[in-house]
DNA sequence: CGTTATTTGTTCGTATGTATA
DNA sequence: GTATACATACGAACAAATAAC
């Protein structure tokens, strides 16, 4: 990682392109204060001037945040989630360079409520399947999904799931080898005591909340998810 | 608005759908309390167990919050704001039954930073036009925009904004008469101080970050834009 | 501060109509 | 037709949280 003078390419723009690159590999952890210009100058070499141009286009891109009097910071890893119309979860994050990972945190049967009953297009009171799961990503919480699936056409699934450890895998065993996603609704709300124990947050911050049906290939409703993410580590990008 | 009680609808949906009906004609204003239980008992004439399950079918639908020992009271009204490939706000707002409205706040001129260079394709420090605008509904503000075009492409924009206060129509005297979104990222924080005046929100509310940037039909992009809605006022729904 | 009234939450029991085996 | 199960509706009582005094 040495710097090229001569090169086409400005210096600042080579420093930034390097303190990215350790910000993204954990070199400078998040939350925690960057390295001062003098560091920085005295690191590499440049004028002061050189490094603030540089640090200020990591700012710009959100990768720190400077504070007047105080310092620089690195800012908390965003993690890119992609919404489409064929959204899955593990899929999703290994485009990225993350490690996905799920937690089963409870898998019960209950009757469907008012809004579970309209998403599925069942019967109020009918039986279902309610898988609930931490998603991880390198090891950190990232979102809290309820997932809803109706009994009556899924009967075992909760055991299954416990097997496969995978929802589209449990539901191939239903005979169900496609699903796509009917509707996406997202809303933001601040966290609630739960969200934050396990999404391990700090004190009231924000959380998206992504509702959403997949479908089967016969438009039949098949699932309706409510995802909880944590609000200060993930970035929604929708997909045309 | 009398109840049927020969009628294959239960009592409960009956009231159910009387008070929602009532909530969104805004009889009970939002953030108010809603009529006690003993009220509504009195008031159409049933045991109170029917008006809890009415009750309970509101809360299920987000129209009231329950709170133990203190009542019921009726949440804010949320407005559904669709995102798709061809978003236009008023148009957009036009389809639910709210009245928009735009208030611009600010027209400059200005250097493009990394992210908005890198957004709409020019080089960093090209002139940029900025746009900014309240944006409204029933006379509430429910988001904030900034909006960057390319000076050098669509020169005199802020004036010619300041004309026909519609950024449609703006572009068709550039030629454009139609574009298409070409990319959509959601993300949350809580709303800053800026957020929270022109919001008019409550402190430390969560507000929705939308970024996108939106094409012409050859894929030039013409627009980059970061909209910060009121996260408690808006529900974003994506159109497949 | 404790007391009291208000309001919602919960749990008994009872009766009735409807669909199903 | 009978038995069973289920949802609806009503009645009464008590528990728990909150607000007002």
């Amino acid at each position: 990682m040495e710097l090229n003078r001569g090169s086409a390419i400005p210096l600042w723009y080579q420093i930034a392109e390097i303190l990215g690159q350790e910000i993204s590999s954990d070199v400078h952890r998040a939350g925690r204060q960057f390295p001062t210009e003098s560091l920085l100058t005295g690191r590499f070499g440049v004028n002061r001037h050189t490094v603030r141009r540089a640090v200020a286009s990591l700012a710009d891109q959100g990768l720190v945040r400077v504070e007047k009097g105080r310092g620089t910071f690195v800012e908390d890893h965003v993690i890119d989630y992609r919404i489409g119309k064929r959204t899955r979860f593990s899929a999703n994050l290994l485009l990225g360079d993350v490690e996905p990972g799920h937690r089963l945190i409870g898998a019960t049967e209950l009757p469907a409520t008012e809004t579970v009953s309209a998403a599925l297009g069942i019967a109020r009171g009918d039986p279902v399947t309610l898988l609930e799961a931490v998603g991880e990503a390198n090891g950190h919480p990232i979102s809290v999904a309820a997932n809803y699936f109706p009994s009556r056409r899924f009967p075992g699934l909760a055991d299954l799931y416990e097997r496969v450890l995978s929802i589209t895998k449990a539901l191939e065993s239903y005979g169900i080898d496609d699903y796509t996603r009917q509707s996406t609704k997202v809303m933001t709300t601040i966290a609630t005591p739960e969200d934050t124990q396990l999404l391990k947050q700090r004190k009231n911050m924000p959380v998206l909340v992504v509702e959403s049906v997949d479908v089967d290939p016969d438009g039949l409703a098949i699932s309706y998810h409510v995802v909880r993410f944590a609000g200060e580590r993930v970035q929604l990008t929708l997909e045309p």
